[in-house]
DNA sequence: ATCATTAAAGTTAACGTTAACTTTAATAAT
DNA sequence: ATTATTAAAGTTAACGTTAACTTTAATGAT
């Protein structure tokens, strides 16, 4: 246990003060150029390293963000992860990231948990059901983004997609290619994605006057599995009609698609099959699959500087205004817009 | 800014001292049952969060480890990653994510910044190239577990899956189900798993008596542009031999199928393509491709379990022996077994 | 009744850093 | 020559918590 170099040991060594040392780090215009000098290069000689800890604990304000996924596992979500990984790094700010596995009470007590690391911010992507979690940001001031899914419109701060736009815009399309038999494999009920997705589905519908068929609409279609198992019985429901599949993701088109094909279906040909997300890594080597492509990424990414922004302003009114308390609600409303990914063989 | 309730106002609003709210916290024989549960009601009541900092600058042992690996989108690394972060958080621990991006210069900087926020212990799948980053750990007498990787046999706390048996498995398979000409992709040199997947391919390439054939292993393939160039270069090396190919990994093994089907090849049946992985995610719905299986999230769990345990040890031996230094190694050494995963469609 | 024991507190100091203030000595202004 | 100014330090206290030690008062043994 070779006991850590601290700011006392190298103030001892050099006959000065502790003060002087924390002074030199911190570029304070006491400090003459000469002291500065000669301070810096013991530090770096002994090898000092700052202890974080000690330094938050004066200041209150640490450099650890939250990010809270369902899943780090689904590819969309690991874009989304590097992308919030990549600008929260060139910030200087520290990623601590969490499943919630789409259980809202496992968020809630991950939250409860956060707070007592003083955590400067959190990004999350909220389960649905409850919002027990994000009520406890509310209430304890923690800055936090809400990325790819809303609780309610024109209240938190959040990064989105334009979901509506993605459902309306593939739902179109397989009308306009492929006629009015579209059916609609969908996600969780109560997930602000899942029902702008489907808005858009039946805004695509009305516009092309075809009536929205209930049964063509199947919900909790969550992974590949489920997609497979989802095209099994539409497949059974059609009874031979032509008609074409609006996947909520692309994970979920993917395992709808292998079920047509090994049932002999040609994709897109028979059937065709569409997902929302352009996961790169599928459209690369399931060419038959078109998608929405939606920025994930740039969701990530923005969502963090959103956060790093809205943790400074917030820094800076403290300042100017002690007495005013800051205002939990900053109203950042950020929509990127999806656009259609054709399959290169259709 | 509602200041944060702390210790000290419990204490004053019951007229106690801040030790015995301590006391009552951390369960201390000295409190009376009665005030235990007077405290705890009121702590209750106030909503009272610790503040971990303070804690921690007492106790210098954080309940932050980091995760370093190069990608956090590849499926391989999601699937560790979610491993780690399962064991740690069920142990209390945060965990703190990082990609290297297969930058040692990277790696080093990010691993100095982590000494500053007296990180408890690192998980690392390390970039090749140098291991400044990984000295950097040991001379600070960091417990970390290297994943998937190793630096030096015999040294270091690492679990591996057996990648010289991944190799040997894949090769043997080819050979036997496909004949003498298997081609090999491979990733970086100077990572471990490429040095012992060659080594298990070379393996079995001498036990079927075939001679090693320096043209039939690519370097440096490492995604799926890299497979699809690999296969297209040796599509035209075979000049119409019958061959097949074992891949790095899966995710390189659906560039190269990918390239082969474009131009009419049928996989397996024309040339049979396997990765070395084994995504469930690749398996389930390009189901013409074999695979080795490594246990992913075993690897993620597991490493997670070891550097825990480590720092449980030390923790004890720091009590009952103050005056000798850790020994910063270990000699924890954990290797998976891979196993076969024949595609279904062979 | 006296002293040892113990349950249940309280006091003090420390972890490493920094903000706010104070001191010192040199320089500049009159 | 005296005072004001300033550069370059130093001093003190505080962030919230806990470990180590001390006090207090009640209980028990003799």
């Amino acid at each position: 246990m070779p006991k850590r170099i601290t700011m006392k040991d190298i103030a001892q060594e050099l006959g000065v003060s502790v003060t002087t040392i924390s002074k030199a780090i911190n570029n304070h215009p006491d400090i003459s150029p000469a002291r500065r000098r000669q301070i810096q290069s013991l530090l770096a000689e002994r090898n000092y390293i700052p202890n974080y800890m000690a330094k938050n604990l004066r200041s209150a304000r640490t450099k650890f963000i939250s990010l809270i996924v369902s899943d780090n596992t689904n590819p969309y979500f690991a874009k989304v992860i590097k992308g919030v990984e990549t600008v929260l790094s060139r910030n200087g700010y520290y990623t601590l990231i969490f499943n919630n596995n789409e259980d809202p009470e496992k968020e809630f007590t991950l939250i409860r948990e956060l707070l007592s690391i003083n955590i400067a911010g959190v990004l999350i992507c909220p389960a649905g059901g409850s919002d027990k979690g994000i009520s406890l940001l509310r209430e304890n001031n923690i800055p936090y983004v809400l990325i790819t899914r809303y609780i309610e419109r024109d209240c938190d701060n959040y990064v989105l997609a334009d979901d509506e736009k993605a459902g309306y815009l593939g739902t179109k399309h397989l009308i306009e290619k492929h006629g009015e038999h579209v059916a609609f494999f969908n996600h969780l009920p109560g997930i602000s994605t899942t029902r702008d997705r489907l808005l858009g589905y039946q805004r695509a519908l009305k516009e092309h006057g075809i009536p929205f068929r209930e049964e063509y609409v199947l919900s909790n279609i969550c992974n590949q599995e489920d997609g497979c198992n989802a095209a099994r019985t539409m497949y059974g429901l059609m009874g031979g009609k032509h008609f074409s599949i609006l996947c909520y993701s692309d994970f979920v088109a993917t395992g709808a698609a292998l079920y047509l094909q090994e049932n002999g279906l040609a994709i897109p040909k028979d059937v065709a099959v569409m997902g929302i997300d352009g996961v790169e890594m599928f459209s690369y080597f399931y060419p038959g699959l078109s998608s929405i492509h939606l920025p994930k990424f740039e969701l990530g990414a923005k969502s963090a500087e959103v956060l790093v922004d809205i943790i400074n302003r917030r820094a800076q009114e403290e300042e100017e205004y002690p007495e005013l308390p800051a205002d939990p609600l900053e109203d950042v409303h950020i929509i990127f817009e999806p656009t259609l990914q054709e399959s290169g063989t259709t």
